[in-house]
DNA sequence: CATGAATGAGCATTCATTCAT
DNA sequence: GATGAATGAATGCTCATTCAT
């Protein structure tokens, strides 16, 4: 498996096919009680013929985290000084829901790492991830000293961004067991921009 | 071990020292993934003496479960219909702020039950979450018709308070990763308030 | 493994091993008394390879009993309502005994199942056996009225029958010890011939 | 626990709950299946109660068989030279049986042993037990010889009484599924009289 | 006499991984 | 590429036995 070679069909398929059962697996029991027969059996492989495609249980499990953290942070790349902040941050809140309810399986594995205590991503989150966070919280700022939103404080801002879009996949079976069968994303869109419009839009502007 | 009968101060010792320990283990790598032998080992214990406690792994992650139960509502049982509307939120919002401060263990055990698709407490939540989170969103829309907090959605209100303060002890290493060793209840606390008052004082009573 | 395939010879030759592996514990210490390492040991196998091949202890007890349980009653079931009375019952009781001498492990199986109280061949024991034997103790009870034999209950017969010819196998370390080094089978054969034939030929067609 | 000293009634008492425990207990899983919980259990002690009785699971399981060997052996003492032989070898049979009705359960216990390769009485079934049946046999022979009995061979003629007689306790499970609910020692009673006397009684003594 | 507490050894079974083909 | 076969190291749990009181 040269990795400057171009993969072939079958081990595309085979390898989307072990990540996506790794997905199901990690994000629902971790890494330490997700098992590689279940991975082998939702991928439609025998176990070493999967390892034959990651050499490790370790191995699938770093492919996921990797592959997912790029896209991970993207919406929050996205957040545009140059744009309109309020605008901005709802959309930035948007997406991230969208992320929920597109990818609930990949919200719930990085929760996984986290509540572990991130023994694999542990680097990113203060390195990289810290980084963003707080190059955008300095944009929050200036918006705010600007007064084009309200006062607050910006890394709280953005966990509670974090937080409210992300419960809906990571708390998805409570949400839906309170809810009921009514799909819960549709009044969520609608509450958290409510919510943000609430705490961001200049009193003055407010309609009345 | 006769549950009628009072424990004795060794069996209280140790009896405690395991669901400490369980907790632990439970709390940061699930069910599945977490051991008897760290339990064990935490509790400062043998394994077969551990076992002498508590018949099983599932036991011990069961009386953790239940005895969580009870407290994990208690907040919400407090929400008090006749009460000052905006008082009550925020207050509940505090004590569930405060709740993850103190026993951030039991939130990341009960955010690794919910991930893992609630095997244990799936009939809870259905059942008696259910109920509790339907009467007290009655409650939150009685306020909402009566003009003393602005409408929105009782049950997405809910769910964002959830959100927000369970974070704070489920991504625990997350934020500690980005805002550095800052404590970071004491500007989440500021925070919540801000938020929830924007979204919920009536338009009019908000000061210039 | 699945059962439509043929076995490679791998399979054949280690299935086989750990059979006879498991017919040496099971038949000696019982079900609850034998182990798995004994087993695999017996198998020239380690114990989780043995389990690659069975997937439990109690499959390999299983597929012994059920293997087992069609020879056992073959003997009875070529008992022919057509033959000569005396001669049939008495090659009955010969095939019987051919059994204890040649597969005395399977006879003592055999006896720890029904010793333990039958846990897994209960049902087989009051459904199809009893069947079998009722319906042979008819053909004896037709051959007693006819004359062709002297007349006795037909139930104990076989009973009898079963009695002294597994005792030999299931018995056969206190009848070596009783005996010393003399091979028990051919006094057997020749006293429980003798014993047979007096009770069933009709008093007149005795030589004197 | 001075052997010396007389037992109080509780020693008394507890001893004979540990036994009587122990046999339900060795008899239907043998020695090795049996565990020390299963008799405390049932003897309505603590474990370490028990042990304080019997200092170990081999202590208890050797004082039955001890205790057993004496009375296994009475019937076949009992066997009289100077009676008549008929009745005196029809007699072993019914106390034989008689054993078998009313201490089934000591039976299968010896059936146990035996069947696990005789470990703690093997030196008992070579040494006392054959002296016995030799000289039990030596008689027999000297009846035969007599013509008091129709020849055959003493031994397996023993052997026959032992073999039908513990049948009815060792294999009751089976022998119960076949006749259902009936008793089955009345009718054992009957056909082994008609078994022995017809192989026993001189063939001119029969009566037409 | 009796029990609560504790444990080393063992047991059935699982699991990630390796090897040969 | 893929699989059958195999295993060392756990893993949850049992069991006979010991210790302290």
């Amino acid at each position: 498996m040269n990795e400057a070679q171009p993969l072939t069909r079958i081990q595309a398929r085979n390898r989307a096919a072990i990540l996506s059962g790794g997905l199901d697996a990690f994000s629902s029991a971790g890494f330490r009680g997700a098992t590689l027969d279940q991975i082998a059996e939702a991928a439609g492989l025998s176990k070493p013929n999967l390892l034959y495609y990651f050499p490790s249980k370790d191995a699938i499990y770093t492919a996921l985290l990797e592959g997912l953290l790029e896209t991970w942070l993207d919406p929050l790349h996205a957040l545009d000084a140059d744009g309109d902040p309020v605008a901005e941050i709802l959309a930035y809140a948007h997406r991230k829901l969208a992320m929920s309810r597109d990818f609930p399986r990949e919200s719930r594995l990085f929760a996984n790492e986290i509540l572990a205590g991130a023994p694999q991503i542990g680097a990113v989150l203060s390195g990289p991830l810290r980084s963003l966070v707080d190059e955008k919280a300095t944009v929050l700022r200036g918006w705010m000293e600007a007064g084009q939103i309200r006062a607050s404080d910006p890394h709280h801002l953005i966990f509670s961004i974090w937080a409210l879009t992300q419960h809906y996949a990571d708390f998805d079976v409570q949400v839906r067991a309170v809810l009921g069968e009514t799909d819960p994303f549709a009044g969520a869109d609608r509450f958290i921009d409510q919510l943000f419009r609430s705490v961001l839009e200049p009193v003055q502007d407010r309609p009345l």
